[in-house]
DNA sequence: CAGTGAGCGAGCTTCCGCTTGACTT
């Protein structure tokens, strides 16, 4: 029998800690929250007092069984889990749940996973809190509160399915938002004027400074004047300015961090880098990867300087403590960080090695001694202008930092990068130039968020938990209310000018602006419900809410409010907006008249249907002439808010009949896997280079032929006893196919040689499909 | 797999935060 038993959390963390404490304890794992709300009913009696009804949660039935028996042996049960809100509940259920003794229940934390702070954290054992439990049992209520009575209006309202919570709803509505501005955003131009002058130095070598015009013109005619005076100007240095500048390291990361560098640096989704950092941290390389601290270990600090010392040498050591500064966060962990501050590198696969290193290279950098730099700006004046050009240059005097990590930012500035160093100038040089141009410039509209730049954006408004940034950003999606892909941008002309032979030449030149890769874009139906939630429960949709009950929670864990009014002060009022809107509220479906169809004057509409974004043609409910209304679904990248008059028109082109080919109708539409072609019942889909709306008759042949040449190949054998079976070359290879079922080909089979004995023994072994319970659709 | 959009009614959906695997593609 142990005496004593210590329940953390984490299984990785359960190891470790029972190296620390010897055979005497017995360390073991609750994964997690062990209870939770009942989903039936609610979970929550409203009318007494939102009493709770907690249940062990199905998956953990197991787990919370042997954690019962250990802990009836024991003779001490250590609850260790951590040190925030949420484990202080973990504590209390598990007290409950296993049913210990109050007398021999321990509560224990730390923050750190060394053998100090963990002995230390056994000598001084403490209760639980249960104003901090109450806290987090308000957290929770309130969640259900809003999730489960928000939802079913949105099921009447809107759609069947659909969901609404304090985190999901307002990470859509900051989508929303930024398409429409997006939308709305009106790009101005500007000629930046920009020069090539030439230096040559004490020896005659020449080099090239590239310089800005302090000024840019708001019209080409301004640019040109200004360019013509710069025909017979002469350019002189008239001053030369250098400052002394540093740059200081980043904190060591956080979950939110992490996720951001990871997808910048590496491209990893947010849910790659946390199943990354997820491997990293059971093979014992990493500390726990979701924390909001950026919080080292003394010992942490002390293995990183000496690496530093041993790396670079004493000048690059500079000891630092990091602050969090974003809102809410419970600091139960250490940033995250190496284990082994020593080790560089570590064993595993490419993802693994190269997030390591990010880690490292951060933990280490945030260590180190700031940067030194010396700025230089030139001004270069304009004889015959009253504008200057600037010249700025940037020289590192010492790298401190910089040496290991530089961080990377969002920014889609075109000219990133300073240049380096400048050739030497003084005062009063005059400089010829190669080249002046005045190119137009766009304004930039506001960006996308991609995953990671959302992510940074809930944390800053304290919206979502390290463990939850990545789950967030799956629900959002899987809702249907977001989309992440990438759009193709458009194409645009710009003016430039430049002098040329002592003239100014203009030039007309094309770019690409505004391609987006892996961005999130709202889609009708995440519109259509944030105008709803926003028009209905106001309250809930404040970028503000979640912060605001924080405020709340903390009242309660502080021990100055009791849970129940604090939920019974949010619920009266959050309830009367339920009530309201079920009763008052019209069906939502964001239908917008985009105006009348010229050919048959009748009115054209769009709007979110039962299967999606549509387009109607006419109206409903004309008894008399008993005519229905076309419908035409919207394409895909389409969207009720932005579709035009004349695009919404063109669907109602499809299907479009191209004539009779061998006698039989061949027609071209667009389905759910894109446009294609069809005739005798058979399709085929388009090119991307086709257009449904165009696409000739002969093209539709040639099609259709290239696909019977194509199935022509697939078809390896047949056999004449049995018609339904057929050896076939599909998309992954040769396989079996079998009275409407497919069956894949045991390893180093020659398709060729099979006969007819042989497919019949492959598809009498072959395993029995799996059951799989798919939640998804 | 290449559609749908009338209307009725039964039965179902849904939240956030802690943890990992066990599942697909």
């Amino acid at each position: 029998m142990t005496e004593n038993l210590v329940i953390v959390e984490s299984p990785a963390k359960a190891k470790t800690i029972e190296k620390f404490l010897g055979k005497d304890f017995l360390v073991k794992s609750s994964f997690g929250h062990i209870r939770d709300l009942e989903k039936k009913e609610f979970g929550v009696d409203i009318e007494n007092n939102f009493k709770p009804n907690y249940i062990i949660s199905y998956d953990k039935k197991s787990v919370v069984k042997e954690l019962k028996g250990l802990a009836k042996e024991a003779k001490t049960v250590w609850l260790a889990s951590d040190e925030d809100r949420e484990g202080e509940a973990i504590a209390w259920h598990l007290q409950e749940a296993l049913n210990i003794d109050d007398n021999k229940t321990r509560r224990i934390v730390f923050h750190e996973i060394t053998k100090n702070a963990i002995l230390e954290a056994i000598q001084s054992p403490r209760s639980i809190d249960k104003n901090l439990v109450n806290a987090q049992q308000a957290r929770r209520i309130l969640d259900r509160l809003v999730g489960f009575e928000v939802s079913p209006v949105l099921w009447k309202k809107v759609k069947p399915q659909l969901s609404a919570g304090r985190v999901q709803s307002v990470a859509v509505r900051l989508i929303v938002e930024r398409e429409r501005e997006i939308t709305a955003f009106v790009p101005t131009s500007a000629f930046r004027v920009q020069a090539v002058f030439i230096v040559a130095d004490d020896k005659g070598k020449l080099t090239k400074l590239k310089a800005e015009l302090n000024k840019r013109f708001k019209t080409k005619e301004e640019a040109q004047a200004f360019l013509e005076k710069c025909i017979n100007s002469e350019f002189e240095v008239s001053d030369v300015i250098k400052k002394p500048a540093k740059r200081t390291p980043a904190a060591p990361f956080t979950t939110s961090t992490l996720q951001q560098e990871a997808s910048r640096k590496l491209g990893f989704s947010v849910s790659q880098t946390m199943s990354v950092a997820q491997r990293l941290y059971e093979s014992g390389y990493i500390t726990y990867m979701r924390t909001d601290s950026v919080n080292l270990s003394s010992l942490a600090i002390n293995t990183a300087k000496s690496k530093i010392i041993q790396l670079f040498g004493d000048d690059y050591s500079q000891t630092r403590k990091y602050k969090t500064s974003s809102k809410g966060a419970q600091e139960a962990h250490e940033a995250i960080r190496p284990t082994y501050m020593e080790n560089e590198s570590v064993s595993g696969s490419k993802q693994e090695q190269r997030l390591y290193e990010l880690i490292w290279k951060r933990s280490l950098a945030s260590q180190m001694s700031d940067a030194k730099l010396e700025k230089t700006t030139i001004n270069i004046k304009v004889s015959n202008a009253s504008e200057f050009f600037v010249a700025t240059g940037e020289v590192i005097k010492f790298d401190g930092f910089l040496k290991v990590y530089m961080e990377s930012t969002d920014d889609e500035e075109e000219n990133h990068g300073e240049a380096g160093l400048l050739p030497p100038m003084k005062k009063n040089d005059i400089l010829k130039h190669e080249t002046i141009e005045a190119v137009e410039r766009f304004s930039l509209r506001p960006p996308r968020y991609t995953e990671a730049s959302l992510v940074k954006k809930l944390e800053e408004q304290g919206i979502g938990r390290p463990s939850t940034y990545a789950p967030i950003i799956t629900t959002v999606q899987n809702r249907g209310y977001v989309v992440k892909e990438d759009r193709p941008g458009e194409e645009r002309a710009f003016t430039t000018l430049s002098i040329a032979n002592g003239t100014v030449k203009e030039e007309v030149k094309k770019e690409n602006y505004g391609t987006e890769k892996s961005k999130l874009f709202p889609t009708d139906i995440g519109s259509v419900v944030t105008d709803f939630l926003m028009k209905n429960f106001d309250m809930i949709m404040d970028y503000n809410f979640t912060a605001k009950v924080e405020e709340q929670f903390d009242t309660i864990a502080e021990g100055k409010q009791e849970w129940n009014k604090i939920l019974a002060d949010f619920y009266k009022p959050f309830h009367k907006q339920v009530e309201t809107t079920l009763e008052v509220s019209e069906k939502a479906n964001g239908e917008r008249l985009l105006g009348t169809d010229e050919k048959t004057g009748k009115p054209v509409s769009v709007k979110i249907g039962r299967y999606g974004p549509l387009a109607q043609l006419g109206e409903t409910g004309d008894a008399e002439t008993d005519e229905k209304p076309k419908f035409a679904s919207l394409q895909p990248g389409m969207s009720i808010e932005t579709i035009s008059l004349e695009q919404a028109l063109d669907l109602f082109k499809l299907p479009r009949d191209l004539g009779d080919y061998e006698e039989k109708k061949v027609t071209v539409a667009v389905g759910r896997f894109g446009p294609y072609v069809r005739h005798d019942n058979k399709f085929v889909s388009l090119d991307k280079s086709d257009d449904p709306l165009t696409v000739t008759f002969e093209r539709a042949i040639e099609l259709i032929e290239a696909k019977r040449e194509k199935d022509r190949k697939a078809v390896i054998k047949t056999f004449d006893d049995e018609p339904e079976l057929r050896v076939l070359n599909g998309r992954w290879g040769p396989y079996i196919a079998f009275k409407k079922k497919n069956y894949k080909l045991p390893k180093g089979t020659n398709a060729e040689e099979l006969d007819f004995d042989n497919c019949m023994k492959i598809i009498k072994e072959a395993p029995e499909p799996r059951k799989t319970k798919r939640k998804k659709k």
